[in-house]
DNA sequence: CCTTGACTTGAAGTGAACTTCAACTGTGAC
DNA sequence: GTCACAGTTGAAGTTCACTTCAAGTCAAGG
């Protein structure tokens, strides 16, 4: 069973126009060709392209996931090096939960301070809001009132 | 009390280039100058190089956050609007987490399989491997073998 | 006073990841 | 057979957020 371009465009989400562009940056080194030249997504393509994807969303450059397809080809003597690779992946998704954790923390500060401004009616109020009507979980950025 | 644009970017850790480039977007109208026209960064303008940060953290473009600055300068009658700016950021962090935790998950499934490879010597050794040898959290991912 | 070095500007350049274009080819339904 | 349409290619274009450059100004220490 295989996919052309289009159809593996419409299961995965993904335009045919990056796919083209993947295959030419040799991020998908197996894939084959079926009648007139044309591209056939095989189950394993289809699967490469979901560890593209989470390469990506880890922060990977194409360049690094090309790297890491060179050495998926070259089997077992590159086991080490693709541990490794998932390893620093796993500790840049990791900090990126926490600077994430750390911009929520702002943002829902600021939707306390927004909600309280408007349904008070201005900033000034907020700002002259006594320190025991501040939330507890919010106190913390009471000296972050600027802007 | 204020900086130079080299002090701040020692700061903050964030370039002077930066800096310029945003003040250019727009997206420090308050800043003033001081001798010789140079930009005099006041404690209001390194919390607002905060906001930028947590607002493109969010996912925000320059030319939203120029928007939100813009609101800001128009003073209560914006209230409305920059507390919806702040409760969409709210949402968007929230799905970049759940994708970041997606993402994780299939990480971790990858580190548990090279880890798993190389101390059994081959991938094929991974996959002949008996159901009942394969951790409980990981084995939702079974199927995803390949690569 | 003079020099050093941090600042100023507008304009041009960069890098990454696509996206679009133009010209062409082959497939498959009628 | 024919014809629309989905696919092919290399090259050029786009977007975004900076970064670098070149040419000039100014402040402050010696």
């Amino acid at each position: 069973m295989t996919y052309t371009i289009g159809e593996t465009a419409e299961l995965l989400g993904v335009p045919a126009s990056t796919m083209r562009y993947y295959d030419k940056e040799g991020l998908l080194p197996e894939l084959s060709r079926g009648a007139g030249g044309r591209r056939a997504f095989e189950d394993k393509d289809l699967e490469a392209l979901k560890v593209i994807d989470c390469l990506k969303q880890s922060g990977l450059h194409i360049s690094e996931i090309r790297q890491f397809m060179q050495w998926y080809q070259q089997g077992d003597e590159t086991l080490k090096q693709r541990q490794e690779l998932f390893q620093n992946c796993r500790t840049s998704v990791l900090e990126q939960m926490e600077q994430l954790q750390r911009t929520l923390e702002i943002v829902e500060y600021k939707c306390w301070y927004y909600e309280a401004a408007t349904s008070l009616g201005s900033e000034q109020a907020v700002i002259d809001l006594p320190e025991d009507q501040i939330p507890a979980r919010i106190r913390g950025y009471r000296d972050r009132l600027e802007v």
